[in-house]
DNA sequence: CAGGATCCCGGAGGATACTG
DNA sequence: CAGTATCCTCCGGGATCCTG
């Protein structure tokens, strides 16, 4: 505090470490999702719990929680075909804090609406400003 | 878990809108910034705090933010110009949670090291594998 | 020093169609 | 059903220059 100019959160300090994890893509979303399910789901089913993910999204992350370590892919030789995801150890690890954050949310919900509310407020003002020329009146 | 089809987390549920707050742009890391000086400083401070991100970028966020009524926005009319953040009540509000992820990350360092490493693993690989045709020899 | 205005590029990510 | 491959659009965000 004395000296504001050594405080320095680099590349590499924990928080944005920790963000870099929790808030890249759908992974929070997804490792909440498998967590609700029991810690396993199929792909059919994540999809239809995250609405608005694309398929396209939705494989990409997986495969990138797959070689993070969070997650396990297991195929079922059948057909049409069956895959599963679960928790790893690993993944499991990260369900506490999500849980405690969307815990944190709900108690806080009348915050969350609050600010939901300026955002579009002011997202619909922009709109009665100088947007009447260029692209709103096409 | 007995039907997984009525299981949505759709666009509106708690934890979406916690993570469109908490990983939008910069604003966690400016908000557990703010926090570390003090509840309170200048934007040249914080840019430097925070190694990378680009004035326009700060100045987005912290907009935002301001808007959101996370931070209250104080100018000085001395010259050269001096504007200080300070967290609002509302902001005040999040800097527990964000605190409490950091911590967390803290404790398991050794776990976001493991990522952080697979990462750059894959990463690496993946210069070995198929580029080496159609970008990297330019 | 704080921050607006412009220009511009890369890549994130949707839509669609195809395979096993 | 799970996943890949292409194509194509759009905008996030950096670089730069200019103001009070």
């Amino acid at each position: 505090m004395k000296d504001p100019e050594s405080l320095v959160l680099d590349e590499n300090c924990i928080p944005r470490r920790v963000l870099e994890i929790f808030c890249v893509k759908w992974t929070s979303m997804v490792l909440h999702a498998i967590h609700l399910h029991g810690g396993c789901c199929r792909t059919g089913v994540l999809q239809r719990t995250l609405p608005g993910i694309s398929k396209k999204m939705l494989t990409q992350t997986l495969r990138e929680m797959e070689r993070d370590g969070m997650i396990a892919r297991k195929v079922y030789p059948v057909v049409p075909p069956m895959v599963e995801y679960s928790l790893t150890p690993l993944g499991q690890l990260f369900i506490e804090p999500i849980e405690m954050l969307y815990a944190w949310g709900e108690e806080h919900a009348d915050a969350l609406k609050k600010i939901t509310r300026r955002r579009k407020a002011s997202a619909s003002k922009r709109n009665l400003d100088g947007k009447a020329d260029a692209k709103t009146q096409k």
